[in-house]
DNA sequence: ATGTCGCGACCATCGCGA
């Protein structure tokens, strides 16, 4: 079982990159943010043709997320539960599993898009803050479900300087802003496994690179995508994988791929 | 700090968000 989160920016400018990867990857669950399109816009028959239910929550110009799924998947939530938000950034549903899988009948799975946050000293600052105060109160009621359940997206933090190639530019930038780290670390002490640092202590694990100033080029990357993992689902780790030569293809998204396989 | 994108308004560049 293998479940993965992608930042696409913008669904219709990364169709064929998506398609290629899903074709190579075979992932059981993807979960996509930034389509940048209306539901009806959004690409669905090239990614219905390879076998995956595609579940949409879009938005014109702005944001958007979707989950794909190999599987059976019923959406419970558009919008994040106790959130009053305009801007489509939250997408919840339950997998059905295949009979006798190991997880068991069900495997539940959020997509976030977090705000960005910047500049600091504004009220879009407040407002991650917010969308992250209401998902922490969401998932505490998620985990009391005694699911397994993954929470995968952007979360626009970088958890800890380890996180970025180089952290002191990022002093004062809300993805690194101490209350933005604070906020991330109370939602993970809930009790979910950050996938990508339970399985490597590797130092330059990124998934984004900014298209400006050859970031790229010079690796100045950070971790912003996570995978967060309650425990029925941390005792099912495997591996995990960041596929950055997709940041090396030709009109590439500025995010990669990320993502865990599980027992069974 | 900024060497870049994508979108949508509007028709060719520009403002916004990231």
């Amino acid at each position: 079982m293998l479940i993965a989160t992608f930042n696409v920016n913008s669904i219709r400018q990364r169709i064929e990159h998506l398609t290629r990867w899903l074709k190579s990857r075979e992932p059981d669950v993807v979960c996509l943010q930034e389509l940048k399109c209306l539901d009806e816009a959004f690409p669905r028959e090239e990614i219905e043709a390879l076998g995956y239910q595609v579940e949409t929550f879009g938005q014109k110009t702005f944001n958007g997320v979707a989950i794909l799924s190999r599987h059976g998947i019923a959406i419970e939530h558009r919008g994040l539960p106790g959130f009053l938000d305009e801007q489509a950034r939250y997408i919840e549903g339950v997998v059905s599993l295949p009979q006798g899988h190991a997880l068991g009948a069900v495997l539940r799975i959020a997509g976030v898009y977090f705000p960005n946050g910047n500049p600091v000293d504004s009220a879009k600052f407040e407002y991650k803050r917010g969308f992250m105060a209401a998902l922490t109160r969401h998932a505490e009621s998620l985990l009391a479900l005694e699911e397994p359940l993954i929470i995968a997206g952007d979360y626009n933090v970088i958890p800890t300087p380890d996180d970025a190639r180089f952290p002191e530019n990022w002093r004062g930038d809300a993805l690194f802003q101490p209350e933005s780290r604070a906020d991330f670390r109370k939602l993970c002490a809930l009790g979910f496994t950050d996938a990508i640092r339970a399985t490597s202590d590797n130092p330059r694990l990124y998934s984004f690179w900014d298209y400006q100033a050859g970031a790229w080029q010079r690796d100045n990357g950070i971790r912003i995508d996570h995978l967060l993992l309650s425990p029925l689902v941390a005792d099912r780790l495997l591996e995990t994988g960041i596929d950055r030569e997709m940041r090396a293809e030709e009109k590439p998204s500025d995010h990669v791929p990320v993502w865990c396989r599980l027992k069974g």
